[in-house]
DNA sequence: CTGACTGCAAATAGTTTGCATGACG
DNA sequence: CGTCATGCAAACTATTTGCAGTCAG
């Protein structure tokens, strides 16, 4: 766990909100994982452990962890809506498979020169960015092979 | 238009589906806008010209446009499925306040390169790509100056 | 203590499905 | 003509909201 705990309970507290056992099992729980969970799958996971959570709370909390710049909002395929620790030293992105939802990461992404000419451009102060790429992984490419056009 | 219609329409012949003027509809309302457009909104400007045109239809229409490959899935913000004419010449991506929703759009995207190297490591056949920034536009920052940390 | 947080249940929004009718080819 | 497509209504799923009780600070 790279962000420490001390360091998301003082910036909970600098904004007034409250710690609570279920706001830190939702948070580990993300940062436990390395890969995105729906609100779904946050829910699960943290209610086989403390089945006092409920879906209701995942959902504030992750409303919460992504105003504070804690999580953020991934849009994995076909379900939107997952989330994922933010967490620049692993920054990645993903490749998704249309057909069968395979997902590939990868880390490289050049978009630093992009970014800071948007920023010049726009105006905009950008403080994340999304990119994922689309198509067909191996396998399906062999089950499908290309159709004539 | 840059597909023209009998493209389309032979592609679907070929497939085995049917030409409805529901599916023209459809079809030529979302080729007409160059934005993203929700399923909502496509159902809406097509209800409005063509009454008796249902919801249902859209959903389904943009479910067999998509899988011929002749609209495009677009995660744009919060909201998630939009759809757009698939065109490659006017490809361009989304820039968008975390804030209060404002979209800029802007076409430079250097993926090629590393579309390819994707390609080459994963044995993905990379269709699409989804880059999307967010950050805050100039009102926000201005309004939101920077919390301290 | 007090206000913020929680869980439940109900409300809402978005999307999909079943089925009888209608239209393309 | 047969088959696929449509529209309606109902079913579902995902998410949000209202409210009374509970708990962190």
């Amino acid at each position: 766990m790279i962000i420490t705990r001390n360091r998301i309970a003082s910036l909970l507290r600098k904004r007034g909100y409250k710690i609570t056992p279920q706001r830190r099992a939702v948070l580990n729980t993300i940062a436990l994982s390395h890969d995105h969970l729906t609100p779904a799958a946050i829910y699960e996971k943290v209610h086989r452990e403390n089945p006092g959570v409920g879906l209701v709370t995942v959902y504030r909390t992750l409303d919460l962890l992504t105003e504070l710049g804690l999580i953020c909002e991934v849009h994995a395929g076909g379900s939107c809506r997952s989330y994922l620790m933010r967490r620049p030293s692993e920054h990645h992105h993903h490749l998704i498979c249309s057909e069968c939802g395979t997902v590939a990461d990868f880390a490289e992404c050049d978009l630093n020169k992009l970014e800071q000419k948007l920023c010049r451009k726009t105006g905009f102060e950008i403080n994340g960015h999304l990119l994922e790429f689309s198509g067909l992984c191996q396998n399906c490419r062999r089950r499908k092979p290309e159709d004539a056009t």
